[in-house]
RNA sequence: GCGCUCGUAGUGAAGAGGCCUAUCACGUCUCCCUGUCACGGAGAAGAUCGCCGGUUCGAAUCCGGUCGAGCGCGCCA
């Protein structure tokens, strides 16, 4: 008997197949039965007789039967096997499901994200939640491939590291037989090197940040999209990199996600041919403008501030995306090359959507002595970066690059309220898969 | 880390001093139903109202503590 994925089945009518899936939904009327079976593919329609009853919500099942097309007023428009239904023969149960916590048969899981996330086995196979990694799957996918179209190389960075690479954020200590070793918190100072080795490389790999942050768009453990190119002739072709990089994940989800946007409800960002660019400063006296919230003395944008950008961006230029350049040296890493019109401020960017961050990025200093003297300033030991400095110490070019989280792309593009929902198992300071409360401290 | 808000059957919500012997929806169980598709109908079980203490004749409801959660801020992708 023809295997066939659910999805399948409209191009199968008049044959027998088999399908196999999971009971999603069962409507009992006694002497006729159906079934809502899901597969990775979708959802079907399977017309069983009363021994059909004995199933269970989530039980997995074999289902052997005709697929027929169905009667013009029977024919259900919400299903996109909706004009035909399996009439089964026979089923097998391949395991047997316990009764689930919350109704898995609904169009809608109504639950709280702590629910949400604490039966994340079972939540994930629902379909608007499966919906979500289906997308997360085509930014990831899209990434790799505009950057292997303009001759960028993909490489694998290391997560044990020796130091931490970005001031400031907090990192995972492990132990490392008799020495201490970090999770990384950025591919940066790797994909840096590389440059030396590839010219343009990018990777897609897990970063990990210890910041006590317990909001709506910070885990612990996130997948960072980070690319880096060298020969640069000017910082704006990273910009423009990072842009073209953008618009094709919106175009790639846009063509390839049509179902998904529609089952989710949400309608991707607006952006305009070339993004508005915009300096720090230049932001801070449009906000200034419009709000007469005083910024201008601040050395970053605020949350409120941000969303009062995007708003102004998607007025004017019709754009929901906007890059902020120019922020001040303090409030950036060690090896961001600073404005040669005014060292105070550094040739970086901010990709800001719908009022929070999707990349950052800009130039890297290329110059030894000069990386060494800011590690210092920095607070930092050197010592510890001996493997990034080796390169710049033997020559390395103009170059600089862009980062950006996967999750948080994920949520703004399908306007989800938490990162938490765009992970698969998130991090936080909360859980890592199990609530840690509900486990005894460490001692 | 700080601030605000919230903890009520398995799930999601209502109840804001006595009307509570706690309401509703989904789920579960029993029964009815050959055309439903978030099926429908009849019935049943399921909650010491997060925990500890206080105020009061009386607390799910007010107060204090504690634990947990959500949101905001700082910081970041």
């Amino acid at each position: 008997m023809k295997k066939v994925y659910v999805s399948d089945t409209p191009q199968q009518t008049g044959k027998t197949v088999a399908l196999y899936g999971w009971v999603s939904n069962l409507r009992d009327h006694k002497k006729i039965v159906f079934i809502d079976l899901r597969d990775s593919t979708g959802i079907v329609q399977v017309v069983g007789d009363e021994k059909f009853k004995n199933l269970h919500p989530e039980d997995v099942v074999k289902i052997e039967g005709t697929v027929k097309k169905r009667p013009e007023k029977l024919i259900n428009k919400k299903l996109l096997t909706g004009e035909i239904e399996i009439e089964a023969k026979s089923f097998e149960v391949l395991s047997h499901a316990e009764t689930p916590p919350f109704d898995m048969g609904k169009e809608s899981l109504d639950v709280t994200l702590p629910t949400l996330l604490d039966y994340r086995s079972l939540t994930l196979r629902h379909p608007k939640v499966s919906a979500i990694f289906k997308v997360q799957e085509k930014v990831i996918d899209s990434f790799r491939e505009i950057l292997k179209e303009q001759g960028f190389r993909e490489f694998q960075a290391p997560i044990l590291v020796p130091a931490q690479a970005e001031g400031g954020a907090e990192t995972f200590a492990v132990e490392y037989f008799d020495h201490k070793a970090y999770l990384g918190q950025s591919p940066q100072l790797y994909k840096q090197i590389m440059l030396g080795v590839f010219d343009k490389v990018f990777t897609v790999t897990h970063a990990f940040r210890a910041e006590p942050s317990v909001t709506t768009r910070h885990i612990t453990e996130y997948i960072s999209l980070d690319a880096e190119m060298a020969f640069i002739e000017s910082w704006e072709e990273i910009m423009d990199t990072a842009e073209s990089v953008v618009k094709k994940i919106i175009e790639t989800v846009e063509e390839s996600c049509s179902k998904e946007l529609q089952l989710l409800e949400a309608v991707l960002p607006k952006v305009s041919e070339k993004f508005p660019r915009l300096t720090l400063t230049e932001a801070q006296d449009i906000i200034f403008e419009r709000t007469k919230r005083d910024v201008r003395k601040e050395p970053d944008l605020s949350p409120a501030d941000e969303d009062e950008i995007c708003k102004w961006a998607n007025e004017q230029h019709g754009s929901e995306l906007v890059f902020i350049t120019h922020y001040p040296t303090s409030k950036r890493p060690f090896y961001t090359y600073p404005d040669p019109k005014n060292p105070e401020l550094t040739l970086s960017f901010d990709l800001i959507g719908r009022g929070i961050e999707w990349i950052t990025g800009g130039q890297r200093i290329n110059d030894y002595k000069q990386l060494v003297s800011n590690l210092k300033k920095w607070g930092d030991d050197p010592a510890n970066y001996d493997v990034y400095l080796q390169a710049f110490k033997y020559g390395m070019p103009p170059e600089g690059g862009f980062a950006m989280g996967a999750e948080r792309i994920t949520m703004k593009l399908l306007n989800l309220a938490n990162v938490r929902e765009a992970a698969l198992f998130p991090r936080d300071m909360e859980r890592v898969d199990v609530r840690l409360s509900k486990k005894s401290k460490k001692s």
